[in-house]
DNA sequence: ACTGATTAGCTTAGCGCTAAGATAATCAGG
DNA sequence: CCTGATTATCTTAGCGCTAAGCTAATCAGT
């Protein structure tokens, strides 16, 4: 069987034979497994009433360990959005009871963001799901290919200079 | 130099030592990886005046080889995004005078999209120094590691059922 | 202390997309 | 031929995000 990239690579080889599109065989192939992975876990998480972007602040409020508390600046260094899209996450969040903001005392411009019981009770409860179905979605590799893929993957990472923020 | 979910995958082994996190490290790389590229991507095109979605529909139609013709229905088949989206964009592509709609005589539900002259003429320009940005964006992988990785990605694509319609 | 630059976060118009429903043409069975 | 189901596309309200600008607090140099 052959994938859509594939397919495109053969028509692009016989179309503009001067160019050679290798390129789109990485690059092709990781954006639509990225979308499709996008439609999957959206859906997967809209069945515990969350949203990706809810899910990740959750997860990184989570694993950043007690009071489950980081400033609004700590996220977007690690989160590729832009300033707007935390605050509209954390409106949402606040609506929803999964978070609150508290205003720090030392310096008055920073908000902290903190879980609530019920946020840190739905991402603890969440999590082992999630992982259990993104290790679906990589069923089709074996753990040899799954740590040679994370492997190349995190060089591209580092290629970047992707720390996440220092 | 450890990138950005090497970073989350310790903290979680700290935090949820009960839990394996292994699937993030495949995911979430891949994810943060096409975020990234999605605005390196943007961003060029930019440059050239389209948008990622109406460059999306140039290389299919250019590929599909001439007359360059292809039904509304068969972008769906191979894009990933819904009706709507494709009539959205085809709107601005014709406004843009990239594409041309043409009602099938013997189906007359159905919509041809065509390339015009001057759509032909910017896939043709831009796309070389498409791939040249693509290929800027891989020089982190030598030319086994991208052949390895393309093949990893193709083996999940095809686990998928992804042959782009058909 | 004062002043300008910087930092932290919020606001909002606009964008592309989705989801759900609508319209219109074609097909399939009796 | 009808009639109901199907197919192809368009329409539109609403969503999350971006980009750009804003407010307010803090810092750095004099």
């Amino acid at each position: 069987m052959t994938d859509a990239v594939a397919v495109a690579l053969e028509q692009w080889r016989r179309e503009r034979p001067d160019l050679d599109p290798w390129p789109i065989g990485v690059v092709g192939r990781i954006m639509r497994i990225s979308r499709m992975w996008d439609k999957e876990i959206k859906s997967f998480l809209a069945g515990h009433g969350l949203e990706p972007g809810e899910f990740d602040v959750l997860s990184t409020l989570r694993r950043s360990g007690a009071p489950y508390e980081l400033t609004a600046g700590a996220f977007l260094r690690t989160s590729l959005v832009t300033t707007g899209a935390i605050t509209l996450r954390v409106d949402r969040m606040q609506d929803k009871g999964l978070v609150t903001r508290i205003r720090d005392g030392d310096d008055r411009r920073s908000v902290r963001i903190r879980l609530t019981d019920h946020g840190l009770e739905v991402i603890d409860r969440v999590l082992p799901l999630h992982l259990d179905n993104e290790a679906r979605l990589l069923q089709a590799l074996d753990p040899e290919a799954r740590a040679q893929l994370s492997a190349m993957l995190s060089t591209l990472l580092e290629s970047y200079g992707d720390t996440g923020g220092q």
